[in-house]
DNA sequence: GCGTTGGTTGTCATGAATGATAACCGAACT
DNA sequence: AGTTCGGTTATCATTCATGACAACCAACGC
């Protein structure tokens, strides 16, 4: 069974792809997510256990659907 | 575009939905996440922001995808 | 040299999720 | 009458995510 740790990470992989998949830098999306760009980084790394709500304003920004930002989980 | 709330009650629409499946109570599922029932009345009422961890617990506990929780948001 | 860009890390305050307890309701059943 | 069951709601303390600020690093261009 996945560790919680192991699926943040893997969020965090998936937001990074789909981020540079748009050409954005970590500055972009955090803006666009109206909060600084040290949180993503955060995010990204998986050292965020992040709520539903911020998954949703990620996705939104990155034009997916929050359940992709879930895969492989 | 979809706001926080109705996000948040289409994921405690889908929670009651899968553990309805399963045949268990409210009770049930709060006990296999080790937390108390009232707290699983306020996830699956859509009146709480949960965090990825605790959509995990519960995905986990009703034996399916956490992105499965996430179908239609 | 200097400045800019993309990213990381540390620290902080505030708000909110979590976890627990209790009271309550309706329905079913004895 | 009581009592058990599934669920809701209110309230509380503790923990933690959020959001912001600053400092820092490497790489790049001027």
């Amino acid at each position: 069974m996945i560790t919680r740790q192991d699926a943040l990470v893997k969020i965090g992989r998936n937001i990074k792809a789909a981020r540079e998949a748009g050409g954005m830098s970590q500055q972009d999306l955090a803006a666009g997510c109206n909060f600084e760009k040290s949180n993503m980084s955060r995010i990204e790394a998986g050292r965020s256990n992040l709520t539903v709500g911020t998954l949703l304003k990620i996705s939104d920004v990155l034009g997916i659907r929050p359940a992709d930002l879930l895969a492989g989980v």
